[in-house]
DNA sequence: TGAAACTGGTTACACATGGAACCATTTGCC
DNA sequence: GGCAAATGGTTCCATGTGTAACCAGTTTCA
């Protein structure tokens, strides 16, 4: 006989949910308390640092399309967090970084980001984060085998 | 000085963008060649052993809400794949189970999503494997207790 | 140098989704 | 019994997202 399909025991399934979940009460941060996106949010956390890159080299790191980049870089804009200059090796691309805004407002949302999953993390021992990031690594790598070989 | 927020170590981005492509890459199985939607594949799945419920309790034990699994009812409905019985007890509701068409594709959905889940896993042991899964679930019960005391 | 292919980024369109309003029925309670 | 509150389901609306078409600028290569 054929094995038993178990939502509760597929990982896609499971997976989905856990994702949904995190955002959603994760959100309440960003989203609620401070106005921004997941996809602003993702924008902030990469040019935390100061950096200064091209929309295309956003998209790359924060794993999002360029229309969600675009769409994210226009309302941070709008709002002065994010500033554009032209790059002078390509008139077709910007660099874009932070505003002095910008940067604050990452400063005040970044802490409680990490304070959430540190609270979130609490019932994993440090080996059993070690393992889990370990595995979600391997996952990742694992599809993208997947993908080329279909 | 605060700890730096780095994306790549930072739970929500990489659950996010795990379960992002595990989705895509499995939606090749049912959406493309079956023509059904993650909502309308939960259904399937849930009704798949042959039992019969309420799209109350649908939508309870498959994580989606009510208009989500109307819609997913409505259209596998029209595609016959799914009966509608009034409730005795209660004529808002009715009983919802897959017809002998939906059964049909049910069995031939089923196995592959298995295959296809058997594959990406392959990588991990089988205690790894129960680690996730554990890990999966220490995740949401304390994502429940941090709601709970917001 | 000049035309074809390519690339960074935006816009237009189609679609899925969730919240809120809604309808019909049922439950709780006096 | 009867009225208010709650509940199962559907519909309406606003929003976020991806695909495809598009524009402007850049690379390639004869």
């Amino acid at each position: 006989m054929t094995k038993k399909l178990n939502l509760a025991q597929f990982l896609p399934y499971r997976c989905n949910n856990l994702a949904e979940q995190i955002s959603f009460s994760l959100s309440r941060i960003y989203v609620e308390r401070f106005g921004v996106s997941v996809a602003q949010w993702r924008i902030l956390a990469t040019l935390g640092d100061g950096s200064e890159m091209q929309a295309k080299e956003i998209g790359r790191v924060t794993n999002m399309d360029k229309v969600r980049v675009s769409r994210a870089v226009t309302s941070l804009r709008s709002r002065g967090l994010l500033e554009r200059k032209p790059c002078d090796t390509d008139s077709r691309a910007a660099l874009l970084s932070l505003s002095s805004e910008g940067q604050h407002l990452y400063r005040r949302i970044a802490p409680e980001a990490l304070r959430w999953e540190e609270q979130l993390l609490q019932p994993l021992s440090h080996a059993e984060r070690q393992s889990l990031f370990g595995m979600i690594e391997k996952l990742e790598t694992r599809l993208g085998e997947m993908e080329a070989s279909a």
